[in-house]
DNA sequence: GGTGCCATGTAACGCGTTACATGATTAT
DNA sequence: ATAATCATGTAACGCGTTACATGGCACC
Protein backbone atom coordinates (compact mmCIF):
# COMPACT_ATOMS: atom_id res chain seq x y z
CA UNK A 1 0.00 0.00 0.00
CA UNK A 2 3.00 2.36 -0.06
CA UNK A 3 2.81 3.54 -3.41
CA UNK A 4 -0.90 4.73 -3.05
CA UNK A 5 -0.38 6.64 0.31
CA UNK A 6 2.80 7.94 -1.49
CA UNK A 7 0.47 9.44 -4.52
CA UNK A 8 -1.98 10.90 -2.09
CA UNK A 9 0.53 12.67 0.11
CA UNK A 10 2.14 13.51 -2.98
CA UNK A 11 -0.79 15.40 -4.48
CA UNK A 12 -1.01 16.57 -1.25
CA UNK A 13 2.16 18.79 -1.69
CA UNK A 14 0.12 20.12 -5.18
CA UNK A 15 -1.57 18.91 -8.30
CA UNK A 16 0.44 16.90 -10.68
CA UNK A 17 0.46 14.24 -13.80
CA UNK A 18 2.29 11.12 -13.65
CA UNK A 19 5.53 11.31 -15.09
CA UNK A 20 6.01 13.73 -12.28
CA UNK A 21 4.25 11.87 -9.16
CA UNK A 22 7.28 9.03 -10.58
CA UNK A 23 10.38 11.27 -10.71
CA UNK A 24 8.85 12.81 -7.14
CA UNK A 25 8.41 9.35 -5.66
CA UNK A 26 12.18 8.54 -6.47
CA UNK A 27 13.14 11.75 -5.05
CA UNK A 28 11.85 10.98 -1.21
CA UNK A 29 12.45 7.00 -1.47
CA UNK A 30 16.16 7.50 -2.32
CA UNK A 31 16.41 7.27 -6.36
CA UNK A 32 15.66 4.38 -8.34
CA UNK A 33 18.30 2.46 -7.27
CA UNK A 34 16.84 2.21 -4.01
CA UNK A 35 13.37 1.62 -4.67
CA UNK A 36 12.56 1.26 -8.63
CA UNK A 37 8.62 2.04 -8.60
CA UNK A 38 7.81 1.09 -12.48
CA UNK A 39 5.50 4.00 -14.23
CA UNK A 40 2.96 1.59 -15.00
CA UNK A 41 2.68 0.88 -11.23
CA UNK A 42 2.07 4.54 -11.11
CA UNK A 43 -0.56 5.06 -13.56
CA UNK A 44 -2.52 2.03 -12.85
CA UNK A 45 -2.35 2.96 -9.15
CA UNK A 46 -3.63 6.93 -10.25
CA UNK A 47 -6.95 4.63 -11.93
CA UNK A 48 -7.42 2.95 -9.08
CA UNK A 49 -7.39 5.92 -6.41
CA UNK A 50 -9.33 8.19 -8.80
CA UNK A 51 -11.69 5.43 -9.09
CA UNK A 52 -12.33 5.31 -5.38
CA UNK A 53 -12.82 9.01 -5.57
CA UNK A 54 -9.86 9.76 -3.52
CA UNK A 55 -7.86 11.72 -6.58
CA UNK A 56 -9.78 13.85 -9.68
CA UNK A 57 -8.01 14.54 -12.93
CA UNK A 58 -7.89 18.92 -12.80
CA UNK A 59 -6.75 19.66 -16.16
CA UNK A 60 -4.69 18.69 -19.32
CA UNK A 61 -1.23 20.75 -19.80
CA UNK A 62 0.28 21.15 -23.01
CA UNK A 63 3.48 23.42 -23.06
CA UNK A 64 5.01 22.26 -26.00
CA UNK A 65 5.18 18.78 -24.81
CA UNK A 66 2.88 16.14 -24.61
CA UNK A 67 -0.33 15.90 -22.82
CA UNK A 68 -0.15 16.22 -19.44
CA UNK A 69 -3.02 14.85 -17.40
CA UNK A 70 -3.05 16.86 -13.67
CA UNK A 71 -4.78 15.30 -10.65
CA UNK A 72 -5.57 16.82 -7.16
CA UNK A 73 -6.31 15.28 -3.95
CA UNK A 74 -9.89 15.07 -3.40
CA UNK A 75 -11.68 15.90 0.36
CA UNK A 76 -11.85 11.71 1.02
CA UNK A 77 -8.70 11.70 -0.29
CA UNK A 78 -7.21 14.27 2.44
CA UNK A 79 -8.98 12.34 5.02
CA UNK A 80 -7.42 8.94 3.94
CA UNK A 81 -4.34 10.39 3.98
CA UNK A 82 -4.47 12.21 7.53
CA UNK A 83 -5.77 8.73 9.20
CA UNK A 84 -3.09 7.06 7.62
CA UNK A 85 -0.59 9.55 8.84
CA UNK A 86 -2.27 8.98 12.38
CA UNK A 87 -2.33 5.30 12.53
CA UNK A 88 0.24 2.92 13.07
CA UNK A 89 2.06 0.97 10.08
CA UNK A 90 0.99 -2.98 10.47
CA UNK A 91 3.80 -5.57 10.79
CA UNK A 92 3.73 -6.63 7.14
CA UNK A 93 2.56 -10.48 8.04
CA UNK A 94 5.30 -12.87 8.50
CA UNK A 95 4.49 -14.98 5.56
CA UNK A 96 8.02 -15.62 5.42
CA UNK A 97 9.83 -17.77 2.52
CA UNK A 98 12.59 -19.08 4.22
CA UNK A 99 10.27 -20.44 7.15
CA UNK A 100 8.36 -22.59 4.74
CA UNK A 101 11.53 -24.20 3.55
CA UNK A 102 13.29 -24.98 6.70
CA UNK A 103 9.94 -26.54 7.68
CA UNK A 104 10.05 -28.66 4.53
CA UNK A 105 13.12 -29.61 5.22
CA UNK A 106 12.27 -30.65 8.70
CA UNK A 107 9.58 -32.91 7.09
CA UNK A 108 11.14 -34.76 3.96
CA UNK A 109 13.94 -37.06 5.33
CA UNK A 110 15.91 -36.21 1.96
CA UNK A 111 16.66 -32.85 2.72
CA UNK A 112 19.40 -31.86 5.13
CA UNK A 113 17.79 -28.39 7.42
CA UNK A 114 21.18 -28.10 8.45
CA UNK A 115 21.96 -27.46 4.95
CA UNK A 116 19.34 -25.21 4.51
CA UNK A 117 20.29 -22.86 7.60
CA UNK A 118 23.76 -22.87 5.95
CA UNK A 119 23.05 -21.45 3.00
CA UNK A 120 20.91 -19.23 4.12
CA UNK A 121 23.45 -18.01 6.62
CA UNK A 122 25.42 -17.77 3.87
CA UNK A 123 23.27 -15.69 2.10
CA UNK A 124 22.58 -13.17 4.76
CA UNK A 125 26.48 -12.40 5.32
CA UNK A 126 26.80 -11.78 1.82
CA UNK A 127 23.58 -9.40 1.86
CA UNK A 128 25.24 -7.67 4.76
CA UNK A 129 28.37 -7.14 3.24
CA UNK A 130 26.91 -5.74 -0.09
CA UNK A 131 24.53 -3.68 2.58
CA UNK A 132 27.61 -2.65 4.63
CA UNK A 133 29.60 -1.58 1.67
CA UNK A 134 27.21 0.59 -0.18
CA UNK A 135 26.17 2.52 3.20
CA UNK A 136 29.78 3.31 3.66
CA UNK A 137 29.93 4.69 -0.23
CA UNK A 138 27.36 7.01 0.54
CA UNK A 139 28.75 10.56 0.71
CA UNK A 140 26.96 12.52 3.57
CA UNK A 141 25.25 14.26 1.33
CA UNK A 142 23.02 11.70 -0.10
CA UNK A 143 19.84 12.42 1.88
CA UNK A 144 18.94 10.76 4.51
CA UNK A 145 16.81 8.42 2.96
CA UNK A 146 19.35 6.48 1.74
CA UNK A 147 21.28 6.10 4.98
CA UNK A 148 18.32 5.66 6.56
CA UNK A 149 16.93 2.61 4.44
CA UNK A 150 20.54 0.64 4.42
CA UNK A 151 20.36 0.95 8.68
CA UNK A 152 16.99 -0.48 8.42
CA UNK A 153 17.95 -3.44 6.34
CA UNK A 154 21.36 -4.21 8.15
CA UNK A 155 19.67 -4.16 11.50
CA UNK A 156 16.81 -6.58 10.58
CA UNK A 157 19.80 -9.11 8.44
CA UNK A 158 21.70 -8.67 11.69
CA UNK A 159 18.82 -10.06 13.42
CA UNK A 160 17.84 -12.60 10.83
CA UNK A 161 21.48 -13.86 11.72
CA UNK A 162 21.08 -13.94 15.26
CA UNK A 163 17.42 -15.87 14.47
CA UNK A 164 19.38 -18.65 12.47
CA UNK A 165 21.63 -19.37 15.40
CA UNK A 166 18.88 -19.69 17.69
CA UNK A 167 17.11 -22.07 15.35
CA UNK A 168 20.12 -23.92 15.43
CA UNK A 169 20.38 -24.34 18.81
CA UNK A 170 16.55 -25.49 19.23
CA UNK A 171 17.18 -28.00 16.53
CA UNK A 172 19.71 -29.80 18.71
CA UNK A 173 17.37 -30.19 20.81
CA UNK A 174 14.34 -31.69 19.07
CA UNK A 175 16.37 -33.69 16.63
CA UNK A 176 14.71 -34.72 13.69
CA UNK A 177 11.08 -34.06 15.52
CA UNK A 178 8.27 -35.26 13.15
CA UNK A 179 6.10 -32.92 11.62
CA UNK A 180 3.07 -32.62 13.64
CA UNK A 181 0.49 -34.49 11.04
CA UNK A 182 -3.23 -32.99 11.35
CA UNK A 183 -5.28 -35.13 12.82
CA UNK A 184 -7.67 -36.76 11.50
CA UNK A 185 -10.93 -35.77 13.09
CA UNK A 186 -14.25 -37.27 13.10
CA UNK A 187 -16.57 -35.92 10.72
CA UNK A 188 -20.10 -34.26 11.60
CA UNK A 189 -20.88 -32.30 14.27
CA UNK A 190 -17.88 -32.04 17.31
CA UNK A 191 -18.07 -33.16 20.25
CA UNK A 192 -17.52 -29.69 22.07
CA UNK A 193 -18.24 -26.94 19.94
CA UNK A 194 -18.40 -24.69 22.81
CA UNK A 195 -16.43 -21.40 23.10
CA UNK A 196 -16.21 -17.40 22.16
CA UNK A 197 -14.48 -16.19 19.60
CA UNK A 198 -11.09 -15.01 21.65
CA UNK A 199 -11.26 -17.51 24.59
CA UNK A 200 -8.97 -16.26 27.22
CA UNK B 1 6.25 -17.45 -3.18
CA UNK B 2 6.28 -19.29 -0.29
CA UNK B 3 2.99 -21.48 -0.95
CA UNK B 4 4.18 -22.54 -4.44
CA UNK B 5 6.98 -24.27 -3.00
CA UNK B 6 5.40 -25.30 -0.32
CA UNK B 7 2.92 -27.14 -2.56
CA UNK B 8 5.45 -28.89 -4.40
CA UNK B 9 7.43 -29.87 -0.75
CA UNK B 10 4.41 -31.30 0.41
CA UNK B 11 3.69 -33.13 -3.18
CA UNK B 12 7.02 -34.28 -2.99
CA UNK B 13 5.97 -36.57 0.50
CA UNK B 14 3.22 -38.25 -1.58
CA UNK B 15 0.66 -37.24 -3.99
CA UNK B 16 -1.99 -35.37 -2.45
CA UNK B 17 -5.68 -33.13 -3.31
CA UNK B 18 -6.49 -30.08 -2.60
CA UNK B 19 -8.01 -29.76 0.83
CA UNK B 20 -5.16 -32.40 2.06
CA UNK B 21 -2.86 -29.86 0.90
CA UNK B 22 -4.43 -27.17 2.64
CA UNK B 23 -4.75 -28.68 6.21
CA UNK B 24 -1.08 -30.18 5.80
CA UNK B 25 -0.10 -26.50 5.04
CA UNK B 26 -1.05 -24.97 8.01
CA UNK B 27 0.11 -28.48 10.30
CA UNK B 28 3.55 -27.25 8.71
CA UNK B 29 3.67 -23.77 9.27
CA UNK B 30 1.98 -23.46 12.32
CA UNK B 31 -2.01 -23.40 12.38
CA UNK B 32 -4.53 -21.04 11.31
CA UNK B 33 -3.78 -18.39 14.08
CA UNK B 34 -0.19 -18.27 12.88
CA UNK B 35 -0.72 -18.52 9.06
CA UNK B 36 -3.93 -19.00 7.83
CA UNK B 37 -3.74 -19.56 3.80
CA UNK B 38 -7.20 -19.76 2.32
CA UNK B 39 -8.43 -22.46 0.12
CA UNK B 40 -8.76 -20.37 -3.09
CA UNK B 41 -4.91 -19.55 -2.96
CA UNK B 42 -4.13 -23.66 -2.59
CA UNK B 43 -6.34 -24.34 -5.78
CA UNK B 44 -5.59 -21.33 -7.86
CA UNK B 45 -1.60 -21.91 -7.10
CA UNK B 46 -1.99 -26.10 -7.94
CA UNK B 47 -3.71 -24.26 -11.59
CA UNK B 48 -0.77 -22.12 -11.60
CA UNK B 49 1.75 -25.43 -10.88
CA UNK B 50 -0.23 -27.96 -13.58
CA UNK B 51 0.05 -25.31 -16.14
CA UNK B 52 3.22 -24.96 -15.54
CA UNK B 53 4.16 -28.77 -15.99
CA UNK B 54 5.72 -28.88 -12.28
CA UNK B 55 2.88 -31.16 -10.88
CA UNK B 56 0.02 -33.62 -12.80
CA UNK B 57 -3.23 -34.53 -11.84
CA UNK B 58 -2.91 -38.24 -10.53
CA UNK B 59 -6.38 -39.72 -10.45
CA UNK B 60 -9.84 -39.08 -8.94
CA UNK B 61 -10.55 -40.72 -6.00
CA UNK B 62 -14.51 -41.15 -4.56
CA UNK B 63 -14.41 -42.93 -0.92
CA UNK B 64 -18.07 -42.43 -0.74
CA UNK B 65 -17.82 -38.48 -0.68
CA UNK B 66 -17.02 -36.22 -2.90
CA UNK B 67 -14.25 -36.36 -5.73
CA UNK B 68 -10.47 -35.82 -4.85
CA UNK B 69 -8.43 -34.96 -7.81
CA UNK B 70 -5.01 -35.71 -6.34
CA UNK B 71 -2.04 -34.36 -7.69
CA UNK B 72 1.69 -35.47 -8.00
CA UNK B 73 5.23 -33.75 -8.52
CA UNK B 74 6.25 -34.48 -11.79
CA UNK B 75 10.08 -34.50 -13.11
CA UNK B 76 10.57 -30.46 -13.49
CA UNK B 77 8.40 -29.72 -10.06
CA UNK B 78 11.29 -31.92 -8.41
CA UNK B 79 13.69 -29.85 -10.74
CA UNK B 80 12.67 -27.54 -8.94
CA UNK B 81 11.84 -27.61 -5.63
CA UNK B 82 15.77 -29.15 -5.25
CA UNK B 83 16.91 -25.71 -6.72
CA UNK B 84 14.94 -23.87 -4.27
CA UNK B 85 16.39 -25.85 -1.74
CA UNK B 86 19.48 -25.42 -3.22
CA UNK B 87 19.09 -21.34 -3.17
CA UNK B 88 19.03 -18.60 -0.62
CA UNK B 89 15.78 -17.08 -0.28
CA UNK B 90 16.22 -13.47 -1.33
CA UNK B 91 15.34 -10.58 1.31
CA UNK B 92 11.90 -9.69 0.43
CA UNK B 93 12.61 -6.13 -0.59
CA UNK B 94 12.41 -3.23 2.05
CA UNK B 95 9.77 -1.65 0.06
CA UNK B 96 8.26 -0.23 3.63
CA UNK B 97 5.03 1.63 4.34
CA UNK B 98 6.39 3.55 6.96
CA UNK B 99 9.49 4.90 5.72
CA UNK B 100 7.35 6.23 2.74
CA UNK B 101 5.26 8.08 5.59
CA UNK B 102 8.43 9.37 7.19
CA UNK B 103 9.80 10.41 4.17
CA UNK B 104 6.38 12.56 3.33
CA UNK B 105 5.97 13.65 6.51
CA UNK B 106 9.07 15.46 6.21
CA UNK B 107 8.14 16.99 2.93
CA UNK B 108 4.71 18.28 4.48
CA UNK B 109 5.03 21.07 6.76
CA UNK B 110 1.57 20.25 8.03
CA UNK B 111 2.52 17.12 9.28
CA UNK B 112 4.81 16.21 12.09
CA UNK B 113 7.62 13.96 11.98
CA UNK B 114 7.64 13.52 15.40
CA UNK B 115 4.30 12.50 15.91
CA UNK B 116 4.56 10.03 12.92
CA UNK B 117 7.46 8.55 14.84
CA UNK B 118 5.85 8.34 17.99
CA UNK B 119 2.82 6.80 16.83
CA UNK B 120 4.84 4.02 14.95
CA UNK B 121 6.76 3.72 18.37
CA UNK B 122 3.68 3.16 20.36
CA UNK B 123 2.21 0.68 17.80
CA UNK B 124 5.63 -1.64 17.54
CA UNK B 125 5.45 -1.39 21.53
CA UNK B 126 2.15 -2.46 21.52
CA UNK B 127 3.01 -5.54 19.24
CA UNK B 128 5.96 -6.37 21.23
CA UNK B 129 3.67 -6.89 23.69
CA UNK B 130 1.16 -8.78 22.32
CA UNK B 131 3.60 -11.51 21.12
CA UNK B 132 5.51 -11.74 23.69
CA UNK B 133 2.73 -12.79 26.06
CA UNK B 134 1.31 -15.13 23.14
CA UNK B 135 5.07 -16.78 22.74
CA UNK B 136 5.01 -16.68 26.66
CA UNK B 137 1.16 -18.40 26.55
CA UNK B 138 2.61 -21.66 24.23
CA UNK B 139 2.58 -24.94 26.11
CA UNK B 140 6.02 -26.47 25.12
CA UNK B 141 4.28 -29.62 23.01
CA UNK B 142 2.85 -27.51 20.25
CA UNK B 143 5.66 -27.55 18.08
CA UNK B 144 8.72 -25.80 17.10
CA UNK B 145 6.77 -23.73 13.92
CA UNK B 146 5.25 -21.33 16.47
CA UNK B 147 8.18 -21.04 18.90
CA UNK B 148 10.33 -20.02 16.26
CA UNK B 149 7.82 -17.87 14.69
CA UNK B 150 6.99 -15.58 17.37
CA UNK B 151 11.01 -15.47 17.93
CA UNK B 152 11.83 -14.01 14.60
CA UNK B 153 8.74 -11.04 15.19
CA UNK B 154 9.93 -10.50 18.66
CA UNK B 155 13.42 -9.78 16.86
CA UNK B 156 12.17 -7.84 14.07
CA UNK B 157 10.05 -5.91 16.45
CA UNK B 158 12.85 -4.91 18.47
CA UNK B 159 15.32 -4.29 15.57
CA UNK B 160 12.66 -1.62 14.50
CA UNK B 161 12.50 0.09 17.72
CA UNK B 162 16.02 0.34 17.89
CA UNK B 163 15.84 2.04 14.18
CA UNK B 164 13.47 4.45 15.26
CA UNK B 165 15.40 5.45 18.31
CA UNK B 166 18.23 6.20 15.68
CA UNK B 167 15.87 7.76 12.86
CA UNK B 168 14.98 10.15 15.89
CA UNK B 169 18.42 10.95 16.58
CA UNK B 170 19.76 11.37 13.21
CA UNK B 171 16.69 14.26 13.27
CA UNK B 172 17.61 16.32 15.57
CA UNK B 173 20.91 16.60 13.63
CA UNK B 174 18.97 17.75 10.14
CA UNK B 175 16.22 19.55 11.28
CA UNK B 176 13.42 20.26 8.88
CA UNK B 177 15.93 19.53 5.51
CA UNK B 178 14.17 19.84 2.70
CA UNK B 179 13.26 17.13 0.40
CA UNK B 180 15.60 16.59 -2.31
CA UNK B 181 13.71 17.41 -5.22
CA UNK B 182 14.55 15.87 -8.45
CA UNK B 183 16.38 18.89 -10.22
CA UNK B 184 15.10 19.80 -13.81
CA UNK B 185 17.37 17.82 -16.17
CA UNK B 186 17.71 20.22 -19.46
CA UNK B 187 15.98 17.73 -22.59
CA UNK B 188 17.72 15.74 -25.04
CA UNK B 189 20.84 13.82 -24.95
CA UNK B 190 23.18 14.23 -21.67
CA UNK B 191 26.62 15.94 -21.75
CA UNK B 192 28.00 13.09 -20.41
CA UNK B 193 26.30 9.46 -21.09
CA UNK B 194 29.44 8.36 -19.95
CA UNK B 195 29.98 5.73 -17.14
CA UNK B 196 29.60 1.78 -17.00
CA UNK B 197 26.63 0.09 -15.33
CA UNK B 198 28.17 0.58 -11.76
CA UNK B 199 30.92 2.87 -11.34
CA UNK B 200 33.42 1.95 -8.56
C1' DG C 1 -33.84 -30.74 9.54
C1' DG C 2 -29.96 -28.06 10.91
C1' DT C 3 -25.15 -27.71 11.70
C1' DG C 4 -20.66 -28.55 10.51
C1' DC C 5 -17.26 -30.85 8.30
C1' DC C 6 -15.30 -32.71 3.61
C1' DA C 7 -14.13 -31.17 -0.90
C1' DT C 8 -14.48 -28.79 -4.89
C1' DG C 9 -13.88 -24.58 -7.07
C1' DT C 10 -15.02 -19.52 -9.66
C1' DA C 11 -15.07 -14.37 -9.83
C1' DA C 12 -13.40 -10.22 -8.94
C1' DC C 13 -10.32 -7.23 -7.07
C1' DG C 14 -5.65 -5.02 -5.16
C1' DC C 15 -0.84 -4.66 -5.56
C1' DG C 16 3.17 -5.35 -8.15
C1' DT C 17 5.91 -6.80 -12.30
C1' DT C 18 7.47 -7.23 -17.21
C1' DA C 19 6.83 -6.14 -21.73
C1' DC C 20 5.06 -3.48 -25.23
C1' DA C 21 3.19 0.73 -27.84
C1' DT C 22 2.89 5.62 -29.08
C1' DG C 23 4.38 10.05 -30.09
C1' DA C 24 6.54 14.70 -29.39
C1' DT C 25 10.76 17.38 -28.38
C1' DT C 26 15.63 18.40 -28.41
C1' DA C 27 20.64 17.89 -28.60
C1' DT C 28 24.39 15.96 -31.41
C1' DA D 1 19.15 10.44 -38.50
C1' DT D 2 19.72 8.89 -33.84
C1' DA D 3 19.42 8.91 -29.18
C1' DA D 4 17.60 10.34 -25.13
C1' DT D 5 14.29 12.44 -22.40
C1' DC D 6 9.24 13.74 -21.65
C1' DA D 7 4.76 11.73 -21.16
C1' DT D 8 1.18 8.75 -21.80
C1' DG D 9 -0.61 4.42 -21.17
C1' DT D 10 -2.36 -1.04 -22.13
C1' DA D 11 -1.98 -6.11 -21.60
C1' DA D 12 -0.95 -9.91 -19.31
C1' DC D 13 0.61 -12.32 -15.58
C1' DG D 14 1.83 -13.78 -10.44
C1' DC D 15 0.53 -13.70 -5.80
C1' DG D 16 -2.79 -12.89 -2.42
C1' DT D 17 -7.49 -11.67 -0.66
C1' DT D 18 -12.65 -11.71 0.01
C1' DA D 19 -16.84 -13.40 -1.30
C1' DC D 20 -19.69 -16.61 -3.34
C1' DA D 21 -21.47 -21.30 -5.12
C1' DT D 22 -22.15 -26.30 -4.92
C1' DG D 23 -22.97 -30.65 -3.02
C1' DG D 24 -22.53 -35.02 -0.09
C1' DC D 25 -22.15 -36.99 4.36
C1' DA D 26 -22.67 -37.55 9.43
C1' DC D 27 -24.25 -36.48 13.75
C1' DC D 28 -27.86 -34.85 16.90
Amino acid sequence: MSVRYALLGLLAQHPRHGYELHAAFEAVVGGERIWDVKPAQIYTTLARLQDGGLVSPEAVKQDGGPEKRIYALTASGRTELDQWFDSGVDREHHRDEFFVKLMLSLAMPEINPRRVIQNQRLRLFKDLHSQTAARARLNPKTGLAQILLFDKAIMHLEADLRWLDMVEARLEDVQRQPLPQPEARPRGRPRKPRAGPTPA
